[in-house]
This record gives structure tokens, C-alpha cells and sequence, in this order.
DNA sequence: AATGAATGAGAGTTCATTCAT
DNA sequence: AATGAATGAACTCTCATTCAT
């Protein structure tokens, strides 16, 4: 073994610190299903041990508090997010290419983790005030990597530039959070097809007049 | 009738049935703030009886539970949209026009009442089932109404017809849903604006390529 | 009835504002003697509750935790002792006697709440900060009055001043505070005997030599 | 053996057994400071591991429970005091400076111990009654022969015999228990002179008048 | 119409201790 | 000699709701 991980050998570590199928990890999985599906404050610590199979001693061995269970899904979230974000705009495409790529990936990996999306939008006043400044800080980050995109179609001429880039962008946003609350896996459209109407609309909405 | 009586002298009861400035009025309007600001579970019927200051056995009279107060802040907010929307469709403008004012004016309404539209859209989980049965069921005659708009426009040729019209239509709410996320009141566009912005977003959605 | 009480007619309205007999006064009684006999900590609040024959929530309902019950504990033991104290100095005796009687009840009083003393030495730092230090300052005042008369003596010459009025105080009060630990109604002195042994003591350590 | 070896060099087991330095000596060390300064049931296993620098598992190698850590404090003070009881005792000094060389004595070695004095009086509760008999049984001897020495001056008529040499001890070791409530090490006595002034503060009680 | 004392179930959290390694 | 994951019982406190008045 050269380098590969320090802790004990043979114990494989995911990005999110946790190896798989061991008891913090079952324990984030539980949770954001149920967070997902019950809301935060319904959904009661109980609950999240009796489905993980494990004790409150042994959640509160790996997480300090309800709430650090809730923060540990955004920052996965988050964490993903802003990488796939990075990957899809170091391309050398065109803009509306990039853009387009950008705005289709979102919605695809919304899409894939439906239950993260929803407790993103619901849940952000559970989190104490320091980790929302955090989350928010990385949010709009996010945001703002993915306006530059648009103004820069706006600066050439690409994209119309009578409407705000901000405005835009949250009207999408809107579209993309809202998904949690009609689409359904088992309906007639795939993830990838809304993906391309969705990135469609984008554009649609920047094409000059 | 010509006109809802918006401030009627001499009008004792309202729309939703109380009268103004009476106690279920108050504990109405107090737990609406608060749900909005700090969420249903977290805010404790003592909280509210407090800020409305009447006591507990004063709310109870009024209302069944706390599930029952979440309710009729619901049905309002159904009854009111659904009222205006009516009103809209009904003109006799040509279909662009009103399915652009209709776009706007949900827009102006929604930023003229953010504390519901956070309400609405965190707290469905804490309705009965039927509860939420009947208010999903509401919610959905609104937005077929509003998708017949879109369809005849699409049967007329006179929208594109290669995007599913309700598609189109969560996406747009989804920004609609977004804008307590966003929009503040200070900040440097007026709601009329965000409407009509909205809108032309809407329609340029629905251009025929 | 002119003047009586202001709430419910005949309800008898207590020194410590309860009435005799009432939940939160039986509260306060079983209270200060498990206190006393375990300790705060080893004291839950499912006993207190028990022994008083009410439940839980009947307990929040009138103190706002378990430390409040402390305090009043504490409030009460203060108010009286200080009442007390000022009824005996006001007294126009001979200082010697007024000191000496003054000794004597502390003692007396003191073996006649022995919970409450036991309690007073062991508890303070389950206190809030605030509480403490209120509770401190009031007890500075006893000490202070009751210093005052020793300093009188020693100014006049009735006693040798060559020993810090503080210093002997102390002492004489650890003697106070340590009765809990070994006075037993049960053994061979009554509560005036000790009283006055200790009166006794504290007068000889103040002769002049 | 003339004198305890305070610090003989090459010494690598001191009277408690444990090795300075050692884990369980720097176990013991933190848990008194810790005991006294927020008491035995408000201070966790966990705090005391860290504040020593080791984990769960090391304190629990050496100690049998977070109770057994308290009764090894214990121990080592009874042990001590008693040794010095003892020794002072023994002189053939007259008798009343060898009673006023055990009283200012302990009161120079309570100060130079406060932390253990504080637990002293605070704890008895959290050890078994096994323990605690046994404490209880080590501190009567020490009390008797403290009440011996009195005794003694009693029957030869050196002090007065009107009063039980009990009540005069209990009388005595209150002042000295309740050190920790006022004595402050920057304050202007030094721990020497407060020793003197109880010493001749217990003789003056025994003085015959 | 309104009070407020009382309930009872359940919430999140802490903690001394054990045990396989 | 030492680790640290895991347990399980107990803890304080909250809260929507009821009910006699």
C-alpha cells in the first residue's frame, strides 16, 4: 500500500468522508428520504434511527444534532453542484452550447435526486443562522458562475440584453425547484427530455427579438 | 355585480367571512407572519394567541385546531387567485393579451401577498389528507384554466406547439413560487415590472420558432 | 370586601404568593425536600412531579423550569431570614443581647428548615448566573447588617477588636451552615440549646481578652 | 521515619500510588479541579478524558467508574489529613498549643486545598453507601481524636466543661468547611494568619470563664 | 365568548459504560 | 495500554388540546 488511505486498510472513502453502507452513511440516506417525504420537523430523530437499524447513541456518536444531518445533506449537494457546474463551463463550445449543456445537466441531476431538491427548498430555516449564511454564501456563488455565462452572450450581442441576467436566472431556478412538485419518474417524459425543454426555454427567453 | 367591495364603508363582513379587525381576523393575519416567517411547527399556538392577544381558549373557539388555521389561510389564497383569474380570462382581448395579463397579474398578486405564497408552498405536509386533497384539487382546476389559454393558442397556431403545454406552465409557476426567494420589496424593480418581465418570459416561451 | 385580594374571592393569598395546599405550593414543599435529601441533579423532575401527585406539564405550567423551582426555593429562605433579622435588631436591648438573640434564632431557624439550609450551601451554582448573583447580593446585605452590630461593640470596647468582624462572621455562619450535617432532631439537644451554645460561642470569641 | 518525603528525587511512586505525571494522576488532577469548580454530576466522563488528554477507554483502564474517580480523591484526603492529625498530635508539647498547632494546621492545609475541601462537602451524595460509610467511618475517627484532645483539657479543668465538646468541634469544623465560601488567595490574610486567628478562636470558646 | 389550569405524549439530547479490536 | 463505536436508559422540556368555570 503506498498512499492510498490512512485510516484502517481496506476501508474505502467516499467524498462525502463517509464509506458506504456503514452507519453515517445509512444514517444521511434515512434521513433525506424522510426529510424529503415528512419535512424536517415532522420527521422525528426516532424515526431516522429505527429506519437506519441503528441507536440515537450511535447518531449522535457521528452527528452533534438533528441539524447537523440536515447540514451535511446541503453540503453534499452543494459540493456536487458547484463541481458539475465547473466541468460544464471549462468546455470550449459555444456559449449557448455551454449554456445550454449547463441549464439541461441542472435539471438531469435535479431530477436524480428529487429528495435532496425538495428539502433544499424547505428546509433552509432549520439550519442554524451561521450554516445558512454558508449554504447561501456557496448558493450564490453557484448563481453567480452561471449569470456570468449569461452576460457574457448578453455583451456580444448573443443574448438579448433588455432583460435583467439575475431575473432571468431566477425564473429558471424557479422552474428547476419546482420540479419536486410535478414531475414524476414514472410519467411520460425522461429526465433528459425535460432537461432539453427546460435548457430550450432558457434560451428561448434570451434569443433577441 | 359590478365590482368586489374592496374597503366598502359600512361593509361588516368580509370575503372570508370575519370582520375586520375581529379576533379570528387577527389570529388569521398574526399566524400567517408568523407561519411565513418562522414556519407551522415552529410556531406555537401559544405564540400566536400572544401576538394576536387573546388567549388559547379564545382561538379554540374560533377555530378547531392549529391544522384548521393553516386551512383558512389556504382557501383564501385559493379563493382569491381563483376569483382573479375568472375575472381575467373572461375579457374579450385577443388570447395574448390575456394570457399576458393574466401572467402578470399573478405575479403582482403573489409579491403583494409573499408571506401566503411561503406558506403555500412549504406547508401543504401539514394539512389533513383530505385537507390537501381538496386544495391540490383547487389548485389544479387553476391551472387547467390556465392551461386552456395556452392550449388554444397552440391549437390556433398562434403558440408553438412542440412543448407540452404544462410544462410550459410549471415551469412558469415554478418562478411565479420562486419569487419569495428573491424578490424584495426594497430592492429596485417594482412588482408591476417582475410582472411584466414574467410574462414576456411566458410568451417568449410560447413564440413559435 | 374592601380590599382583600384582587383575584378569585376567597382564595387566601400566601406570603411566597401561593396559596397553601395549591399545586405549585405542594410543588415548592416536595421539592426542598428531595432537593435536600439527593441534590438538585440527582432530583429529576419525574419525582418531583410524582411525590406532588401532578403531572409534568401541570409543573411547566407554573415554574418555567426546574431551576425556577430552585429559586423560589431560595427567594423564600432569603426573605425570611432577612424579615427576621431586621425585627430583631430593631429591638432597643442592650447590643450584647441583641446579638446574642439574633445568634440564637439564626440557629433556631435554621434547624427548624434544615432542607432549606442544606439546599442554600449545596445549590447555588444550579443557579443562572443572574440568579446568583441576586442571591448573593442579598445575602451580602444579611452579612452586613448583621456585621453591623458586631462592629458597633467592637467601636464601643464592649467587644476586642483585634479580629476582623468579617473573619469571626464567617466562622460563626460556617458553624450555622454546617448544622445540617450533624444536628438531629432526634438526639439529645433541642434547637434552643444549640442556639444558645452558639450564641455562646460567638460572644466568647468577641470578649475582650 | 522523621518526615514524609515531599519530592525525595528518584521517588517514582508517590503516596496515592499513582506515578506524577501518570495518566491516572493527571486524571485525578483534572477531575478535582473539574468537580469542584461545576460539580460531580454537571462534569462529564468526556470532559475529564480531554481536559486530561486521553480517551474514554484510558480512564476506564484505570478507574473502575467516574464514581471510583471521586473516591480516589476522597481517599487521598482522609489519608493526609489524618497522617497530619497524627503527627501533631504526637508532640509533648503543652496541650492547648499542641489543640492550637492542629487547628490552625487544618486550616492552612484546607486553604492549600480548597478544590478537595469544596468536594468534600458537596459529593458525599454520589458515592455508593458502601463509600460512603467508609468515609464517614474515617472522618469520625479523625474527629475523635480531634475530640479527644479537648477532652482532655476538660477533665484537667484547662478548658471549660460546660459546654460538649462536640457541639464545640462541629462548631469549629463548620468554620473550616465553609473556607471555600469566602477565603480568596489574593485577598489580605494569608492562609497562616486565618489559621491563627480560628485557632485562637477555638481556644477562646474553650477558655474557662 | 372566553379563561387558564392541567394533561399526556413525545420531542431532542446527554451520558456512563461496554466491548471488540 | 488504549481506542472509539455503540448502547440504552434517563433526562429536561414543549406543545396541541381539553375542560370546568
Amino acid at each position: 500500500m503506498t498512499r492510498a488511505s490512512a485510516g484502517k486498510p481496506g476501508t474505502t472513502i467516499e467524498e462525502n468522508g463517509y464509506a458506504p453502507g456503514s452507519v453515517p452513511r445509512r444514517l444521511l440516506s434515512v434521513a433525506t428520504k424522510l426529510f424529503a417525504k415528512k419535512g424536517f420537523d415532522r420527521t422525528s430523530v426516532q424515526e431516522i434511527v429505527e429506519a437506519a437499524g441503528v441507536t440515537k447513541g450511535a447518531m449522535y456518536h457521528y452527528f452533534g444534532s438533528k441539524d447537523d444531518l440536515l447540514y451535511e445533506i446541503y453540503a453534499r449537494v452543494l459540493r456536487e453542484q458547484t463541481d458539475q457546474l465547473e466541468r460544464l463551463m471549462a468546455g470550449d463550445a459555444p456559449l449557448a452550447e455551454r449554456l445550454s449543456a449547463a441549464a439541461s445537466d441542472v435539471v438531469v441531476s435535479t431530477i436524480a435526486n428529487l429528495d435532496d431538491a425538495t428539502i433544499f427548498m424547505q428546509s433552509m430555516h432549520h439550519l442554524s443562522p451561521e450554516k445558512q449564511k454558508s449554504v447561501r454564501a456557496e448558493r450564490r456563488k453557484y448563481h453567480e458562475r452561471f449569470r456570468s455565462l449569461i452576460e457574457e452572450g448578453q455583451s456580444s450581442g448573443e443574448f438579448r440584453a433588455d432583460k435583467p441576467a439575475d431575473l432571468v436566472l431566477d425564473f429558471f431556478f424557479g422552474g428547476v425547484h419546482h420540479l419536486g412538485s410535478w414531475y414524476r419518474r414514472s410519467g411520460s417524459m425522461s429526465a433528459q427530455q425535460v432537461g432539453d425543454h427546460y435548457a430550450d426555454l432558457l434560451l428561448s427567453a434570451l434569443r433577441p427579438v
